[in-house]
DNA sequence: GCAAAAGTGTTGTTATTACACCCATGG
DNA sequence: CCATGGGTGTAATAACAACACTTTTGC
């Protein structure tokens, strides 16, 4: 593969890494987007956050410094994962542009109060998205799609939790992602039967009513759930 | 995302399509191979077929042209999956070179006589792969686990097996592919109660036993099996 | 003592596993 | 008539879905 040397009419294309940044904030599944202002899309588009890779960056690298400088998201407790890479030819009128896709997760709890205001980028709820610059609108589908289908069969939801949390909360945001309710009773055993979640030495206490046990997910890793 | 005109210094590297082309032949699974003489892998070294893209191709277009190319795949019936995309920096000695990377998947009975025969290209059991040049090691890991993957839940299998085939075909197809052996009556209940096989009326004779029903395939597509 | 969320078990149904014998055919 | 792969059923177990009441707390 690839020829001993890159002649310059092999680089014809640019490289972009372009990240839907999820979050849940009032039971809602969120999106990170930033205004969009170039040509063909003058003001008052809405996109993704993206952009060009530069030449020492891989591609996750360039997600997160756009994240960063586009997105106004300064952690770096950002966790990613490659979504799909799209290399249509026309899919950028502007010249060729090849994009790879990422989605991304953080907790609401672990942004800061500056990362939560609107400024140059902000978060919508996913049902409100629609007619994004670009492709995006295609990258936010796809997304959604795998966070649904990774929800299902691996601990990908803990990206989406706080540190501690109860198990209620942990029901609930599968149900934010997964648009259905769920019934608490074999919520609970399923999870607690998977082995997952470790029960701290404490609950969360300062609500009104009777406090709750509070938990965390065992491993930083997101694994995959045994299904065969 | 992206610059309004992208200036030379930010096309600094090449794209290129990487394939792991799977088939089952005598019960076992086999990828396609070529041989690598580039620096600075001077002879003797093999590699998984791919190359770069040309200006007007994307990379799914990409991937089939260097199939036909250099594996010598002339096929148009290969079934392509995006795998991943391989972006870091040093991955190719020769200068940067980021690789879409697809598995891809042929039933042996639909190749022709020289895409079976060897010549610049040519089918090796997966099991005796290693040192493959570049990074295709790691491409090739991650396509054989997400080929057993999606084996699980989806009816990639489908793309493995021939037009026609006895449910014992398609177990020997399963087995191979999952590398484990499976319960004869269970595999056939699972199997049918999923309802994606059609009967045909006609059964495999010739062999010296008792004829086999055939089955196919009811959609061409590869779609996901309900897990939850 | 009441409002609200936390927490807990049982039952019916469905899927999964393990396992062994008869059938149809060609030679 | 025999060798070989084709084809079938049952019972025990495990997973899943549906469903309602008691407990603990703050006020």
């Amino acid at each position: 593969m690839a020829l001993p040397e890159h002649s310059p009419e092999l680089k014809f294309a640019v490289l972009a890494a372009d990240v839907v940044l999820f979050t849940i904030d009032e039971e809602i599944l969120k999106v990170r987007v930033i205004q969009v202002n170039r040509p063909p899309y003058y003001d008052h588009m809405v996109g993704l956050p993206g952009g060009l890779l530069l030449p020492h960056e891989n591609a996750e690298e360039s997600a997160r410094r756009h994240l960063k400088e586009k997105a106004g998201i300064q952690s770096d407790e950002i966790y990613l994962e490659q979504l799909y890479t799209f290399s249509k030819v026309d899919r950028d009128k502007r010249g060729r542009v090849v994009a790879v896709a990422y989605h991304a997760f953080i907790p609401w709890e672990k942004l800061s109060d500056a990362e939560k205001e609107p400024s140059n980028s902000w978060w919508v709820p996913v049902v409100a998205l629609d007619n994004l610059a670009y492709d995006h609108d295609e990258m936010l589908a796809l997304a959604v799609e795998r966070l649904r289908s990774r929800a299902h069969y691996t601990t990908l939801m803990s990206k989406l939790m706080p540190a501690e949390f109860t198990l209620t909360e942990l029901e609930k945001a599968y149900e934010v992602v997964l648009a259905k309710d769920l019934d608490k009773r074999n919520f609970r055993k399923k999870l607690l039967k998977l082995n997952v979640l470790t029960e701290l030495p404490r609950k969360r206490t300062g609500g009104k009513f009777r406090p709750a046990q509070l938990y965390t997910f065992t491993s930083s890793d997101v694994i995959s759930i045994e299904v065969l």
